[in-house]
DNA sequence: GTCTATAATAGGATAGAC
DNA sequence: GTCTATCCTATTATAGAC
C-alpha cells in the first residue's frame, strides 16, 4: 500500500480544512468567509492554511467548491438510486433537500452558490469549479432519466430543467425562509418526468 | 406643487449612488462591494454616500434590493403584458433574460441575489427585503395565470414555479456561462403553464 | 507540519471644514 | 450637501522559529 493513500483515522488537517472552508463560505460566501475564520473553525493555524493551500483564498475556495459537488452529487445519488421511478426520487429529494434547509434555520442553500457567485467573475477557476459541479449534477440526472425509458433530446433538456429549478427553489426557500418552494418544485419536476414517458 | 417631489433633471446624487449600489452588489455581492467603490462609481463622495445613508454599508443594500426588486418587477410586468397568453410570454421573458445576461458577459445575474445570499443570515433587514422582491414578483405572476383562467391552487403553484425555475435557470446560465438553462426553463414553463388550462 | 508575530493593505465609519 | 482627512479595525499574506 502506497503512503499517498490516506490513512482515515489520522487528524487529516488539510480535510478539516477544506470542511471549514466549504462550511462557512456555503452560508457567508466567498468574500464574507476570512481565512482566519476558517482556521478557526477547522482548529489548525494560519500557518497550516497557508501550508496546504499556498495559492491562498482563491485555491481554498476551489477546494471547497469541488468539495461541495462531490457532497451533492452523492446525496443526488442516494436520492436518485432509492426509487426506480425518477419523478418518485425528485420529489423526495426536494423534501429531505427542504428538510435540510429547515433544520440549519435557512442559512446552509446550496453547497457552490454563494462561493462561486461573487467571485465568479474575476477568478476563472473559481467558475470553472462551479461550472463543473452543475455540469457533473446534470449529468447524473440525466443518466438515471435515460435508465428510466425516457429518450434523449427529452432526457437532457428534462436534466437541464431539473437542476436549474432545484437550484431555484433552494434559493426562493432560503430567501423566503420558507419550504414551500421546494414542496411545490418537486411536485412539477414529478410531473414533467412522469409526462415525458 | 410639494418640493418634497422629485425634480427629474436635477443630477440626483442620491439615485446615482443607489444605482452604483445595485449595479455593483448585483455582481460582486455583499461583501464583495466597497462603499468606497460604491461612491467613486456613482461620482460621488464618501461623504455624500453616508449623507444620503447613515445607516452605512447595510442600508445602502437594502436599498439596492428595493432599486433591483423594482427594475426586475417592471420587466416581468412588460414582458406579461406582451402578451395574452402568459405561456408564450413567460418563454419570451426567458428568452429576453438570456439575451441580457449574455450581453453582460454573464456577471450580471439576478439583481438582488448576490446581495442578498451573504448577509441574510446576520442581517434580518436585508433578508426581509429580498424576501418582499420574490413575493411581488410572484404575485405578478399570480395575477397574470388567474387572468389567463387558471384556478387557484394551480394558479398559486405554478407563480411558485416559475419564479424559482427563472431564478434557478438564470444562476445555471450565469455559472455555466451558457444561455441553454433559461432557453429550456422557458419552453418547460410554457408547456406546464399550458398543461393548467 | 505547526505555531506566532508581523508586514502591507484595504475595509467601514466619523469629524469637521466649506 | 459636498468634500477631505483620518481613525480604527480587519484582512490577506509572509517570515521564520520550533
Amino acid at each position: 500500500m502506497s503512503t499517498k493513500t490516506k490513512n482515515a483515522g489520522a487528524p487529516d488537517t488539510r480535510a478539516r480544512i477544506i470542511r471549514a472552508a466549504s462550511a462557512l463560505m456555503q452560508r457567508q460566501g466567498y468574500d464574507g468567509t476570512g481565512i482566519k475564520q476558517i482556521a478557526q473553525q477547522a482548529q489548525a493555524t494560519l500557518g497550516s492554511v497557508y501550508h496546504f493551500f499556498p495559492g491562498g483564498k482563491q485555491e481554498l475556495a476551489v477546494a471547497a467548491i469541488h468539495h461541495g459537488d462531490r457532497e451533492f452529487a452523492e446525496e443526488l445519488s442516494a436520492a436518485l438510486d432509492a426509487d426506480d421511478d425518477p419523478a418518485a426520487a425528485l420529489t423526495a429529494l426536494c423534501q429531505d433537500l427542504a428538510a435540510g434547509l429547515a433544520a440549519s434555520d435557512w442559512p446552509a442553500g446550496c453547497p457552490i452558490t454563494a462561493t462561486a457567485l461573487g467571485p465568479a467573475g474575476r477568478a476563472p477557476d473559481i467558475q470553472a469549479a462551479a461550472a463543473a459541479a452543475f455540469a457533473r449534477w446534470r449529468a447524473l440526472v440525466h443518466t438515471k432519466l435515460r435508465t428510466a425509458g425516457i429518450p434523449d433530446p427529452a432526457a437532457h433538456d428534462l436534466a437541464h430543467l431539473t437542476i436549474s429549478t432545484i437550484e431555484g427553489a433552494e434559493l426562493s426557500a432560503q430567501v423566503s425562509q420558507s419550504t414551500e418552494p421546494l414542496e411545490i418544485a418537486g411536485r412539477y419536476l414529478a410531473q414533467l418526468v412522469r409526462a415525458a414517458r
